[in-house]
DNA sequence: TCGTCTTTGCGACTGAGTCTCAGTTGCGTA
DNA sequence: TACGCAACTGAGACTCAGTCGCAAAGACGA
């Protein structure tokens, strides 16, 4: 996959940067990270990794984790639960996500719009935003045919549910 | 302050529509949530009461915490770090948090025409919301004054870096 | 006073993420 | 080809927020 090579290349250029250097575990680790096309936990890609039996330890992928971020190759998501998700940053675009507190699924969106008027916000505050996150919890349309119902609607409350719901 | 009792009265109600009692903890913690006017962590608040020399044990002070979520007087947010923080809910005004990953300061704000978009964007894909969560993470005006520069504008690197930095 | 039910504190536990440290690897230089 | 050194790795101990189980305490109606 030529794709995959193109990141890899551009993740040892980030390290060369700063005299770090792409060592075997790190390209294992961007190679699983890039087949894999949606959100992951950091332990969800060791246990991969070691079904793989590619063996890499929890410390390593939790160090090359961090470098991907600061390399800009992946991003760190909160998506309602309590710990971090991450995704690997295809081109530039910038989306958020809607997240179905009955299924897990998460829905991917992106709206200029929406993005402009944060703009305008940060403007009239005087903030210098650099990155924003924005979650929207809810029912997804197969759910809510299947009669899912939001916890009950208008309610802050959702914020504790859907956390709970979502946990293993 | 009245406002205090009244917010007592309604966890009460709360409790008592599901045959839980409101005890000498939950009233004192209900207490000091609403004394304390700004986002707070679950420990801090623990914190706080020794201080006060109010005996409350970890467990009960998350137990209070959820149920306070769950009767919508307290909500849970993310403001970019690693673990909750929550803060009790005023009227019923909804609203959203820019937060500076120089100085760890939250400045709040709603903004109806930004929460339309949302509904819009739900509309769009068939979803329905329940809640959402947004954070803007950025560098606020008094630290741009002071030279704060936001570590690399456009980059998703903010996330991890402002999370590092707001570290404890 | 008894019985039942809820609540509490204690302390052990969990699970994500971090740190330390000794051993290994990669790589430029001779 | 060997050397030296910095960067890297794995193992496992550690941290820290949050949860759980359980026995004791408290509330309260009969």
């Amino acid at each position: 996959m030529p794709t995959i090579e193109r990141e890899i290349g551009r993740f040892q250029d980030f390290l060369a940067r700063q005299g770090q250097k792409l060592t075997q575990e790190r390209t294992a680790l961007v190679r699983e990270i890039f087949a894999t096309h949606y959100h992951f936990e950091a332990d969800e890609l060791l246990f991969k990794m070691k079904q793989k039996s590619t063996k890499i330890s929890r410390a390593t992928v939790y160090r090359t984790l961090e470098l991907l971020v600061k390399s800009g190759l992946v991003r760190r998501v909160h998506l309602g639960e309590d710990h971090y998700h991450y995704e690997h940053v295809r081109g530039d675009s910038h989306h958020d996500h809607l997240v179905c507190t009955a299924c897990g699924s998460v829905i991917e969106f992106n709206d200029p719009e929406l993005e402009q008027r944060q703009l305008e916000i940060c403007a009239r505050k005087k903030f210098t935003p650099t990155f924003h996150n924005l979650q929207i919890l809810g029912v997804c349309d197969s759910c809510r045919r299947k009669g899912e119902q939001p916890a009950s609607p208008d309610r802050v409350t959702s914020i504790g549910e859907g956390a709970m719901r979502l946990r293993k």
